[in-house]
DNA sequence: CCTACCGATCGGTAGG
DNA sequence: CCTACCGATCGGTAGG
């Protein structure tokens, strides 16, 4: 409840961004089957009417909080790969990467949030398209440009920085991924899958050559 | 419409594994809630009433669905892996094996199966559990047999099978996996990814010792 | 801004 | 009488 709202006769609830991470609770809490308008206004504390007077459908209100989601999300690899550039042992640095990765894309709301829109990909296949690109797509392009960089520096040896991204990507946290997607994550901790391993192929691969 | 079905006052419509097939189909060209079970049973050529005597609920029924569905893709890979084993070269070996993974996990039925299973996997989580162990599990570990096969005959050096066999799993169908899971897989082509920058980046940790 | 309420549709079950 | 099945309709809830 912050101040600007008490100040005038604005509304009382929650709008804007605060509706949008209220109606992002609901979803990842519930489904989005299980997510209904009235929850949602419930939660944000305002009317079914306002609610639908932002956002004019329950699509709608979903497709906004996975924009916003993204958005969010948006870079969020950055000061971690520019540590990897800076530092000095390319084994020790990619581990560490690799760990920061998988325990990100492993995290409950990250899980749901990837049920949540794949399940709609049929129905809202744009949500889906731009879910995938700035979540997803973006993301291995600034891990395949930190790549190319490290080729640069003698440190690796990659022909192709973007499938060499896909490839140390997938080799990290596609096993515990589709575990976990296939289980109840509300109920579960998070396994620390080892990484190790994975850096160890992608380094015989594209180690610099000795 | 079977001549059993004409003799006596039994059945005409679709009942036992006739039945799932046809709330197979619905479940998979309609998503999990845009499946009813007027639908159904009308695809299957009955009344509700003898739907609902077969399957007690909605959920029931699609717990069968995926489970015959998880007994119809056990051992699939099983002859193509054994053709591996007595095949003579070992790097083209694992590229055919790896195509028809590929192709396999990316056809659209499988695609849609895994987000009707993943969609559903919080409130049901039984059924997708059975799913990951069936039609998943099962598969990597007959993967990871047929690697120390290659191992003992020394055309491969496998200190972990299993995790080489998730490795390799990953290297080939993790990207296009997930680029497939979120793009309206009804409307487009299976693209033809390379696999065998896979297999040689497998190779490179795991050829035979030279 | 909200309460009250609608047209439509769902999963599940009754009577015959 | 039974088994197998259907037309009709229930209670409850969804989006709007």
């Amino acid at each position: 409840m912050t101040d600007t709202a008490r100040r005038r006769g604005r509304p009382s609830g929650r709008t804007g961004a605060d509706l949008i991470a209220a109606a992002r609770e609901v979803f990842l809490e519930s489904g989005y089957a299980g997510t209904t308008m009235d929850a949602v206004a419930a939660r944000a504390q305002i009317s079914k009417a306002s609610l639908y007077r932002e956002h004019p459908s329950k699509d709608a209100l979903f497709a906004a909080v996975v924009r916003s989601w993204a958005d969010a999300g948006r870079d969020a690899m950055r000061p971690h790969l520019d540590r990897v550039v800076e530092g000095a042992d390319t084994r020790a640095d990619l581990i560490t990467l690799a760990e920061i990765m998988r325990a990100g894309v492993l995290s409950r709301d990250v899980l749901n949030m990837r049920r949540l829109v794949t399940g709609e990909a049929r129905r809202l296949p744009h949500v889906a398209a731009s879910y995938l690109e700035e979540s997803w797509e973006r993301n291995i392009r600034a891990l395949a440009e930190t790549l190319r960089i490290l080729d640069d520096q003698g440190r690796l040896a990659i022909p192709d920085p973007l499938t060499a991204a896909d490839q140390l990507t997938w080799l990290v946290i596609g096993s515990p991924l589709n575990r976990l997607l296939l289980t109840d994550t509300d109920r579960i901790e998070t396994p620390a899958a080892p990484v190790a391993n994975a850096v160890d192929l992608f380094l015989s691969g594209y180690g610099p050559r000795a």
